[in-house]
Order: structure tokens, then sequence, then C-alpha cells
DNA sequence: CTACGAGTTCAAGTCGACTTTAAGTCAAAG
DNA sequence: CTTTGACTTAAAGTCGACTTGAACTCGTAG
């Protein structure tokens, strides 16, 4: 149950790259992992930090947030309240995201009226809309 | 009417930096301008590229393919028959990263939920979740 | 004449999340 | 003993869209 796990092992768990690994420790991600004969071996506990690591990514977090998740708090700040804090930052990042792909996707909805002969006339067009 | 702009003058009204304006030159996504002096000068015609450049980025589209968009196809190939080409991969792309986005979201109000005490915690269940 | 501001070129730097490369170590297999 | 395969490190490369820096040239104002 306890696991001894090469690099490898853990990488193929996770579908990463032996590289991202020894990434997330240099980062300061992952807590360097013991060595038998100059070689990382893991046990479960790395499991558990990665899922967190791969559900913080899904959601959106950066590496650097996710940091912040693990060691930006005074130890013993319970899990609740790491995530909330940090997602009400990007909460709102989303919503701009959001706001961001509709508006372009209205604006690509518009140039699908386009009538004009050259692609000069597309920007003169803009051009007085603009300033309007 | 004519103009004979300087590339601070053209920067200015787009709210670009100069460097901006040369490294579109230096992809080829505007025409190496006229010189005087060793200076480049431009027309209005360059705000009428612009002005689409700017549109197109506007809408999600990459330096690449705004090149696409202008020297992509036949000489006379109406913008209509332009834009409606490239927007349909375009369109396709937004709804993916809207899907992402709502995806993230879901995810974030979900993580609002946990109650685990420690963080690794929170990883073994979401390995547990996984493999179910 | 000199200083100034605006322009020029080319190379290198930036950001994030990794990957790739080069050179070296180690234990087990043949 | 040598090869193989997996591992190690540090440094450099990747992608996109620019920006920054260094060194240089212009025309003009004082």
């Amino acid at each position: 149950m306890a696991g001894d796990l090469a690099i490898s092992d853990v990488a193929r768990v996770f579908g990463l790259r032996t590289s991202a690994i020894r990434y997330y420790e240099q980062i300061g991600i992952l807590l360097p992992a013991m060595r038998k004969n100059g070689q990382r071996r893991y046990d479960n506990n790395v499991l558990f930090r990665l899922a967190v690591v791969q559900r913080a990514r899904e959601t959106g977090f950066t590496l650097e947030e996710i940091r912040e998740l693990f060691f930006g708090f005074p130890p013993g700040t319970p899990p609740p309240k790491r995530w909330h804090q940090l997602s009400q930052r990007k909460i709102a990042e989303l919503r701009d995201r959001m706001k961001r792909l509709k508006l372009m996707e209205t604006l690509l909805r518009r140039v699908e009226d386009c009538r004009c002969d050259a692609l000069d006339e597309c920007g003169e067009k803009l051009l007085r809309q603009g300033s309007r």
C-alpha cells in the first residue's frame, strides 16, 4: 500500500512527462523527493498532491497560484478556506474571459455580413464606426 | 486627404507602439512602407489595413491567420469569402474554448463544497473519483 | 556646432509551462 | 566487461506577440 514509485510511474499515472514532475519540484510545487541511488522515489502522498495539482490546472489555476494554494497560507489553514480565497479571483477571471469570448463571437458573426469589395473597404467602415 | 504619416502617427491612431508596427511589417502583415530619408512614411491605406488587423485580433485571430486573410487567397478573392473561411474555424474554436471555461466554472463551484481537513484528503477523493 | 527628438537596424529579452539536449551515473542483464 | 534503459543535472529551446536595448543616422532648433 505504501508504494515506492519511480518518477516514471508517477508520470504514467497522470499522463505527465517525467520532465514535468521534475519541473514541479524545481519551482517548488512538489517537495524534493527522497533519493535512492540518486534517483527520486515517491510514496503515495505525491499522487494526492498531483491529483490536486491536476484538478487545479483544470480549473484554470496557474502553477504560481497552485503554489499559493499549497504554501501561501499559514500551516493548518483548512482546504476550504484556501480553495475559497483562490476561487473568488478565478471566478471573476473566468467571467471576464467568457465575456470576451462572447464579444468575439458577436464580432465574428457581424463580420459574416461583410459585403465589401476589398479589404481596405472593410477597414474604412471599421474606422468610421469606431469614431462614431 | 492623402496623408504622409510618420510611424508614430500611425501608432497613436491605434494605440500601438511603433515597435508593433515594425513587427507587423517584419512578419509580412504590412507591406514595406515607403521611405523618406530612411524613415517610413504611410498613407491612409495603412490605417484601413490596421483597422482590419485590429478587428481581426479582437475576434481572436492570430497574426498568422491575419496574414492568411490578407495574402492567403488568390488576388481578387472578395472579403466575404475570406472572412467566411477563416470564421468557420474560429467559431468552432471559440465554442471549444467556451466549453472549457464552463467546465472550469463547474469544477470551481464544486471545489467550493470541499470539507477536507487536509489537501492530501482532497487529492485522495479526486483519485477515487477519477477511477470510478 | 551641438544637442535633441524621432527614426533606423538587429539581436536579445519577456511570459508560462514545459520540453529538449548534452553529458554523466547507476544497476541489472547478457 | 559491455550494453541497455532509466535515471540525473544544468542549460537552452519552444510558442506568440511583441518589447527592449544598443548603436547609429536624420533634420531641426538654439
